[in-house]
DNA sequence: TATCTAACGGAACGTACCGTTTCGATGGAG
DNA sequence: CTCCATCGAAACGGTACGTTCCGTTAGATA
């Protein structure tokens, strides 16, 4: 990732010195990386970034708003794209989902926010605000298909949304991303299929 | 849950007093419960237990072994009838598994396991484990359903497990357990006709 | 130019928890 | 009756949290 800087930086005057931000991000984000969960403290951030403690909690009000700020740092480079197959959209979205958190930090960085949800307020409504945007823009998906009669009429975008979602997130979870995708496509044609014939 | 114990237990001689273990268990689960996740420490546990810290190490090797433990005690009260419809069949599942998580310690305790086995190995493991046996488990809904005709040839049981339990999964770990039954019924419904339809 | 101000890194603080060690008391086993 | 593993309690060193000071820096202000 980024090597610590050689010196110390200073103070630059009276307003904020975007160069510390930057390195305490990429210092987050490098001992996220390196040490996991586990291993991600403000101490060992503070350290790697020759930043001061008081640096890092002045701009982020605790641990979890700067897990979150990294976690937003992280690019989705999902592919979203509209082959005009439902089936087709979905496994392509669930197999570069399942990639880019097996090979780029944002399987790790997510699996760190899933969990700090489950113990601290501010990361868990952060978490629900995120799968709730996610639903939302995975629904479109199916709106488009459902636009093109390949699914019925009373199919709710969103639950679907929560079945691609919630297949990829056991999978992160429980360090299964290594699924094949003989494997994906299966478990998207039945979801497609059962589409189809409607709820 | 228990009442903390009036007076401190002593030591029963050169064995080990069950009754340490029950409080101490006892202990941990009322922590989990009332605390959450992040209000779990050997400490609080201690306290609660009138215990002395040596005695839950002496006994449980780390915290998460402890976690697991308490965990492990949960009964699992899910209904795996056999109705002789697919849909029905996950849908009471699912049903069920969600209204356990919700109105009982079962849910917290799995949501604290869960953030637990993204930072401990032994807990990633124990995860993985539990993860793999439901999944063979609920598996077996698929298989009877197969052997009735409700699902197409090729279709891996395993993975509707993985569909079902990705499911409540995602639900848990973002604070809605409150889906209501007509949307539970759409999910199933959808999955149910998919394997109908094969893979 | 002189002063004000807010940011900087660093050091230290108090609190909390981890996992371990030590202690005296307990009471069953040999 | 002696041994010995257990008990709760207390304290240890270590780590991390989040906060408070400190002296330094340099842009903004007058």
């Amino acid at each position: 990732m980024e090597k610590p800087p050689e010196k110390a930086r200073r103070s630059i005057g009276a307003k904020r010195n975007p160069d510390s931000a930057d390195a305490i991000r990429d210092a987050a984000e490098a001992v996220l990386l390196e040490a996991g969960y586990a291993g991600f403290s403000i101490e060992a951030v503070a350290r790697r970034a020759r930043a001061g403690k008081p640096t890092i909690y002045r701009w982020w009000p605790s641990k979890a708003a700067l897990l979150l700020d990294v976690y937003q740092r992280q690019k989705r480079d999902i592919d979203y794209a509209d082959t005009g197959s439902l089936e087709e959209d979905m496994f392509r979205f669930l197999k570069s989902l399942l990639r880019q958190w097996r090979d780029t930090p944002a399987g790790s960085i997510f699996r760190s926010f899933v969990a700090e949800a489950q113990s601290d307020a501010t990361a868990s409504a952060a978490l629900a605000d995120y799968a709730r945007e996610r639903r939302a823009h995975t629904g479109q998906m199916v709106e488009r298909a459902k636009a093109r009669g390949e699914v019925a009429a009373g199919v709710d975008p969103t639950l679907v949304a929560d079945m691609l979602s919630g297949y990829a997130w056991i999978h992160l979870l429980t360090n299964r991303l290594d699924e094949d995708d003989e494997t994906i496509r299966k478990a998207v044609r039945i979801i497609a299929k059962g589409l189809l014939a409607g709820a």
